[in-house]
DNA sequence: AGGCAATCTTGACGCCGTAAAGTTAACTTG
DNA sequence: CAAGTTAACTTTACGGCGTCAAGATTGCCT
């Protein structure tokens, strides 16, 4: 952990950090390796030694921007009313609302080579994300039903629904919830509706 | 339309039929304003006098790209089978068709400051897409409906699918069109179920 | 103590968007 | 038709960007 002119400590936990926060701030566009490499109080150059390029600090920074979005939906899940309907529009609300309040994350997750490669595991079936999907949808899917058919459907129809929202398709993303409302309200017809 | 020196004909005309080639040849990010002013044959600070910075080629490149997906999507309706069912898959194959053949158009469109401003119009409602939208949504409207919550569902299912699918997150896009058959299936519980 | 590898700095290169100033062509006006 | 004006384009320059190559410093290992 010594600082000294050569040695920073824990520069790669310094530049994620660095571009976690530049998103944050500015959006997508406002991400670069040099200004990472400023606010981490390092050379330009400096995290060439630790990424592969911006694509490289990109994939670290959506490593950790997906485990904020997974606790994000978590917590979304887990809070309001608990019926299985409930906590399958819980769901979509956190979706919903992490794109309105962080959209640079969002983007930084969503715009790069796929999910796939930002879980440490071999599989993208161990990330957190998707274990919360699976265990959301599990109640609708019945006994001769594709469990990944409902997850597929869910996943995308709020997918689709928070980018045309947060860009602004279904008007100003301000105001009511009443878009988000309108749309999730084709998951009451999703799967085989479970007992209340 | 004489070609001197220092009048090149029709500057922005040939600017935006660069910019769709660049985004046909290398993505969204192959696109860049120096690149479009040399393949146009002009020197790199021609296009300021067109447009107002990359902000502005990009807008204008949008809308001509949008049109092109108006284009692909009324094709793709017209053709196949004419149910409302079939008319209604038949948009939202053309939508996911467009993503995975002119996946640089797609972001051009849609990662700008919304459609909105993108048609020529006072209002969003008289683009050529609006429009196919309104009118193959139309039968699925029942009488005590709002037709904009019908069209929200599908535009947010079939975006947010595509988008997840050209990305790889459904598997490698390449293969059968199984993931599209089956969030597609949602469609068939959508408004009121017209008859076949 | 000596050697070595990891870490970070410095400098340079080409590409990018943008702004300012200069040049040429076409149009307007008397 | 000649002079003045405007529009279109070029040239030059600036700062920011990602990336590479070379050099300096540090800590570890033998």
């Amino acid at each position: 952990m010594t600082k000294t002119k050569h040695h920073h400590g824990n520069l790669k936990e310094a530049l994620v950090t660095a571009g976690l926060a530049l998103l944050e701030e500015g959006g997508i566009d406002a991400l670069s390796l040099r200004k990472c490499a400023a606010r981490a109080g390092v050379s330009h150059a400096a995290p060439a030694h630790h990424f592969d390029g911006l694509p490289g600090l990109k994939s670290a920074i959506a490593v950790e921007a997906f485990g904020i979005f997974s606790s994000y939906l978590q917590t979304a899940v887990d809070e309001g009313e608990q019926s299985a309907q409930a906590r399958l529009k819980n769901l979509c609300r956190g979706y919903m609302q992490f794109g309105l309040d962080h959209g640079g994350l969002l983007a930084v997750i969503f715009g790069g080579a796929g999910l796939a490669s930002y879980v440490p595991g071999a599989g993208k079936e161990e990330a957190h994300a998707y274990l919360i999907l699976r265990e959301v949808c599990a109640p609708f899917v019945g006994d001769h039903d594709d469990k990944r058919v409902i997850e597929a459907q869910v996943w995308s129809l709020i997918h689709g629904f928070t980018l045309l929202y947060v860009s602004g398709e279904f008007g100003p993303p301000h105001g009511q919830d009443g878009p988000f409302e309108a749309v999730m309200d084709l998951l009451n017809r999703i799967g085989n509706r479970p007992a209340p």
